[in-house]
DNA sequence: TTAATTACTACTAAAATGATAGAAATACTA
DNA sequence: TAGTATTTCTATCATTTTAGTAGTAATTAA
């Protein structure tokens, strides 16, 4: 039960997304840079972002990416949820068909509820949430080493 | 964020052995038919299970596997911790050395708290809890198909 | 001694993961 | 209109993980 690399990628994406909402379109170049992560990576991971409509973009020259709504209005849920294709644990869990003992077992009824408890708390948590926090670790960051 | 088929198997594995819990030890021949997994396949998931205490075996003809605690005091946590190798979502969580981002990495928190959610989630359920809910269902489907 | 069982070791096919490469399309700017 | 910077598309690939299978050895009850 490990959380794909495309989807922390994907969530730090968001989250510089999310620093610069308001401005200008931001470059995948310079998200790269800053989150010290392959430029040609992220390009792919982004795809899934863009169709779902969580974020926009502009080619050519002067181009970039903007996120489609505030941060406010955007949960890790949503995100999570594209880059790792649905946050259901498993299949039998989205669809009972695939498996004759869904009705006598008991695990797959673990395994819904689980898979609600993530849900729930990935819903509960926002893009803003996240520039709030990564803004008092920068703070508290400059207090100790200056 | 899949569930791996180990650990799935092996929580009805373990489910079983609750199942017989007080009585003699139980073949993994008749978990595996019960179950509908090859008996191959559990041989090898109970060798973690054996290792951590959780089942206790006895070999030779009459041999077989009983749990080492009342399924009360076990939980899903420390099956599916021991089957899935840690319950932390990422390496990072339990040590934070492996990047050096660590500091500043405010995804790294919301991935810790995730982790811990599902953790409590897990431990909140015993394999007593599982037991009990088998023998309902497995009443409610006779009530209605007979 | 035999039959039944667990324990151990090795192997393997398929899928998922985490990328990289290069060219094409688009749009701003001089 | 030429040039440059960017997104977009398509293909490829190496590595790791997953989900098994196979065969043999060790153990023990009857």
């Amino acid at each position: 039960m490990r959380i794909s690399t495309r989807a922390r990628y994907g969530t730090r994406l968001m989250l510089e997304l999310a620093l610069y909402y308001g401005g200008e379109a931001v470059f995948l170049k310079d998200i790269a840079k800053n989150e010290e992560i392959s430029e040609k990576y992220l390009s792919q991971i982004i795809i899934p972002l863009k169709s779902s409509g969580l974020v926009n973009s502009f080619r050519g020259a002067k181009g970039g990416y903007v996120l489609s709504r505030s941060p406010s209005q955007i949960t890790l849920k949503e995100i999570v949820g594209v880059l790792e294709g649905g946050l259901d644990l498993l299949e039998c869990v989205s669809n009972g068909h695939v498996c004759d003992r869904t009705s006598k077992c008991v695990t797959r009824d673990i395994w819904n509820l689980l898979g609600q408890t993530i849900s729930n708390t990935l819903e509960a948590v926002t893009l803003e949430d996240l520039v709030k926090m990564h803004k008092e670790k920068e703070h508290k960051l400059m207090m100790y080493n200056i």
